[in-house]
DNA sequence: GACAGTATACCAAACGATCGGTACAGTAGA
DNA sequence: TCTACTGTACCGATCGTTTGGTATACTGTC
């Protein structure tokens, strides 16, 4: 089997486990691959296999978020799709968010730069489709910004609390939020 | 030395590293023990040491953050005061929540009820504010999950980007946007 | 079609290192 | 002398990684 097809098992480990906390055992047995196949397919070894995840997790939301922020449309339509997409990232609030979990752990900087960059580039998306809703360049990245602050904020106190209605109240509430005046 | 004094480095170090990547090697550099005196003050091992800790977050969080909510004054000022605390607690927002951080790795589990609770008594202290502001209890209640969020948010935010001037700005706005008028 | 060569995919077993944790003999202050 | 504490040495288990190898499938060459 291709190597992608052993993404989406690694990225359930990493988000559930954290870098340290997602052993080669644990992989093995949720790949089913033994641990020299595993090797086999990420030379790198396990900083291959969260370069992997990492990567995959750029290209998806680039192609299920992104890209719609992208696409044509009024902006709330737009912003409302992302929010739709976004409940079922997160699976309406009960999943963390793998980027905030492999902040941490050893070897963190190896992966900074990327989890940087996939958020960056989120973060432009929001800010490109605000100031096409007519909003100058300083409110859009500063608007945008609280949109992701909103997201993260909401994923971590759901989480945290067993309680997946604080998540579902803020994604029902954000295109609007974005876009109302100030 | 009393096993608390040894709280501020195990803290430190379970914030940057995790649970599974805090290692007891690290920990005994970091606090300058030797293993055996670990286990003297900490006869749980690992685990008691991040007990302790998440002990010690919570009483801090009361002392010097849920105290100054149930304090005297406007209830303006005493977000404000809170703000001004929770900023040196995230260190301007350029170091991670504990709290987040904890709930994976191994044994998540066992330390998942400890982290609600601490979060749920900073919700419930914000919420007590808002109620004696006018708000009625289920205003209060959203707009205090709405904090939360809010503030776990920037902090994520802020320190994925290297950016601390978000969680700045939303420190900074923090208690305005609770109290005004929807 | 038969045959050697090559690439891919996988695994059992073992590697040295480090993990969390323990046993015990001290040592220092009361 | 008792209690609190610590350094050293050690334990079995598990860590991430490597070695050496097998099975299958494809690719040319004859």
């Amino acid at each position: 089997m291709p190597k992608e097809s052993y993404i989406p098992s690694l990225l359930t480990l990493f988000r559930q486990y954290g870098y340290d906390g997602a052993t080669l055992s644990k992989i093995s047995e949720a790949t089913g691959l033994g641990k020299a196949s595993l090797y086999h397919h990420f030379p790198g070894g396990k900083d291959d296999m969260v370069k992997s995840v990492l990567c995959y997790s750029a290209s998806w939301l680039q192609e299920n978020v992104l890209s719609l922020l992208a696409a044509e449309g009024a902006p709330e339509e737009r912003l409302q799709k992302m929010c739709d997409r976004v409940n079922e990232l997160y699976a309406g609030g009960t999943e963390p968010c793998l980027l905030a979990i492999l902040q941490s752990g050893t070897g963190q900087d190896l992966r900074h730069a990327q989890i940087k960059a996939t958020l960056a580039a989120w973060l432009e998306a929001i800010a490109a489709v605000l100031r096409e809703a007519g909003w100058d360049e300083a409110i859009a990245q500063q608007r945008s910004e609280e949109a992701l602050v909103a997201i993260q904020g909401a994923v971590m106190v759901s989480f945290t609390l067993d309680n997946p209605a604080v998540f579902q109240r803020v994604m029902q509430s954000l295109p609007q939020t974005l876009l109302q005046q100030s």
